[in-house]
DNA sequence: TACTTAATTCAAATAACTTGAATAAACATT
DNA sequence: AATGTTTATTCAAGTTATTTGAATTAAGTA
């Protein structure tokens, strides 16, 4: 997904310009309904600026005017929020059999989705299907292409799988060695962002969900494997070769189960849809989908019991790793798993002691379960596109 | 050492000089000697807008010209590189007991190093011998204060580990609740960064070391206990609250050695200065400091030995983690070991088949040796006052 | 020797932000 | 109820750092 060394580039007026307006729009996202004053004083810009920069924003009619604050001295300050209507965007997840859509307008709500089984996902056959999908996603949502943002694009990681010495065949296998980006960019005329579904969910979290107030955090994807993505200071991580997060493959249980990557014991053999179905099936139970989990833990279904404690004794160990390495607000838990699956495996969580993340005077969990669903990867690719525009690029803190 | 919420804050015509000089620094220190037409291309700023920054950067002296490029057609190009005798940085690593400083140039090389011991580490006592260690230094280097370009104070991390409940007591305890960055820019009059022994060592491998053109790496710093730094688009990682790179406490061997944090099995119970001199004493053989280590390895000690091989097999596990989770272009180890024994410690590793690391093709080795020895902490408390000056606060890349 | 290519210089022009003075409107005080 | 304080807002320059474009310089190439 990455390749080329790229080489930080300078500023100049315009690029300035583009970096105050994300810095305005992110501001405003965290803290709506806000005033041009107060905005310019937590920005480290002159009033003049702010005002210039909402003016604009105002006139594109991604934010509207909501009335005036009062209760405190002084001339009433015009207050602002996003206009939800003003602009939308859409994400599609490319999986092996099936395309997921999800539509959001501009505060992350989602407004539309839809799910197409596909029997070959091969670029030939899978990008007209994404066009007319993305097509039917703008018509049922009566907007305008103008008003498209971009879109999205996830898929499941590692990128560049065939380079890899031990490492299994990609998912998608198809897909490698083609500029997701570019291709896109062709198909659908409009801009693209591509990553890996973990990434894009945690993405989803920060735009609109349990994650939206947080700089820092990690996000678990219960997925066909278990991912990982990471967002540090508001950015994403990427890794220096876009393979950043594959935490299904780390080692949690030495000489433990064998793992198709050439590992003994990886964390994703224990915990992810694939190994919940293979635990259950030597039990005789055939795991259908994500409502026959649900069913059984209704039931508590001894055999799900049993998965579920040694999940969350390995997941214990995850998180014990991801703390003390990320030191995050929070751990996310999201993806592919039923809600009550992911709140049973929380609870039955043994938390390390010795972490970072012990700390007396918590405010907040030191895990969670996510707000999107098992919608989240397609959510995730749209919330990439609003994402972006409210990010600012410059990281100046004072 | 970070806690109040900030705000990304916007740009103007100054920061956005500020940004563009350290664009151009950047480039010029990855890439000497260059010229101004190449920059320009490269950082995607016109050629006069490269042309006055040089100008400037060359008069204060920190470039200088180096001849004229030729060979190629076209009028020859001025080539610039560093001055590594224009400005220079200070770093003071402060330890339970000694107090250890190092002077580098503007390009990294260390032209002054000293080491001393210390009774008392409260602050009262330490700051006056820091105060008199940076005049030593200065002195000695024949500088004046005015080219001093600031001091790193590099401290063991976690901090605030008061509020943490299990956790144990800070390697500092005196310092705990005190603003570090304050105390020392009071007592210093120059500007400080503060931060911990892992991730300045990290700093000092790509401001003068094996990672000089990496952007995004691991540095695994063996001191008391075990600490990781990362760079990940030439950024340090913090954390939300000061404490990333904890790695000595995430646990490797499920019910392991019972380590100080409350946990068992901690990474650094297996590997660590503490871990080696308690294994060789339980075997009778007191470890008083590096060079005994080195010694017995030159002898080919079996009980050294045998505790090499148990490090690197956690070592090992702890690869495929920061490999899996973060796709780095290599990882470094460095830090209080002897050079022979690190070298031991990488010849004897079993690198793990499941990593996207495992990659055919590779250009550089997956574990490397850091190149600053064991002042490397103090080193990099200099490199980071480098690092600054030369590395952009935005992060616009393509 | 003439042509091509690329770096460099000089002189405007431009975009976006900052500054400063004047005005507006609410709450607080007397 | 009148006056004063505080804060937001508007308007009109002023400033900074960049870009643009034309002219010049100097090396390699045909």
């Amino acid at each position: 997904m990455k390749d080329i060394k790229t080489h930080p580039i300078g500023g100049n007026a315009g690029r300035n310009r583009t970096h105050n307006r994300r810095v305005v729009l992110d501001y405003v996202r965290a803290n709506e309904p806000t005033g041009r004053a107060e905005i310019a004083k937590s920005c480290g810009l002159s009033f003049q600026a702010v005002s210039n920069i909402i003016e604009a924003l105002e006139t594109e009619g991604l934010l509207v005017a909501v009335g005036h604050k009062t209760g405190v001295r002084g001339q009433p300050a015009a207050q602002y929020k996003f206009n939800p209507e003003s602009a939308f965007a859409i994400g599609v997840e490319l999986r092996p059999n099936a395309l997921i859509c999800a539509t959001l307008n501009l505060k992350g709500d989602c407004i539309y989705r839809e799910r197409l089984s596909l029997e070959d996902s091969s670029p030939d056959k899978a990008i007209p299907q994404v066009c007319d999908m993305v097509d039917r996603a703008i018509a049922h949502c009566k907007r305008s292409r103008a008003q498209l943002l971009g879109v999205g694009v996830v898929m499941p990681g590692p990128f560049g799988a065939a380079d890899m010495a031990d490492m299994n065949a990609a998912i998608l296998p198809d897909w490698e060695n083609i500029d997701i980006k570019a291709v896109f960019e062709a198909a659908l005329e409009c801009p693209i962002i591509a990553e890996n579904d973990a990434t894009a969910a945690a993405i989803s979290e920060r735009v609109a969900g349990v994650a939206r107030s947080m700089d820092t955090f990690c996000f678990l994807y219960f997925g066909a494997g278990l991912g990982l993505g990471v967002i540090t200071n508001g950015h994403a991580q990427n890794g220096a070769y876009g393979n950043f997060g594959e935490i299904g493959h780390i080692v949690t249980q030495v000489g433990g189960t064998k793992c198709s990557c050439g590992n003994e014991g990886c964390l994703e053999t224990y915990v992810s849809r694939l190994s919940v179905q293979k635990f259950m099936a030597n039990r005789g139970i055939d795991i259908a989908d994500a409502d026959s989990l649900t069913k059984l833990l209704e039931q508590n279904n001894p055999a799900l019991i049993e998965w579920i404690d040694i999940a969350a004794t390995h997941l214990s160990q995850a998180i014990g790793i991801l703390e003390n390495i990320f030191d995050p607000e929070t751990i996310v838990f999201g993806g592919a798993m039923p809600d009550s699956v992911t709140d049973a495996l929380i609870s039955r969580l043994q938390l390390p002691r010795g972490s970072v993340a012990n700390r007396k005077n918590r405010k907040i969990n030191r895990v969670m379960r996510g707000s999107s669903g098992h919608y989240t990867a397609a959510i995730g690719g749209a919330s990439m596109i609003i994402h972006q525009i409210t990010t600012p690029s410059m990281a100046l803190y004072s």
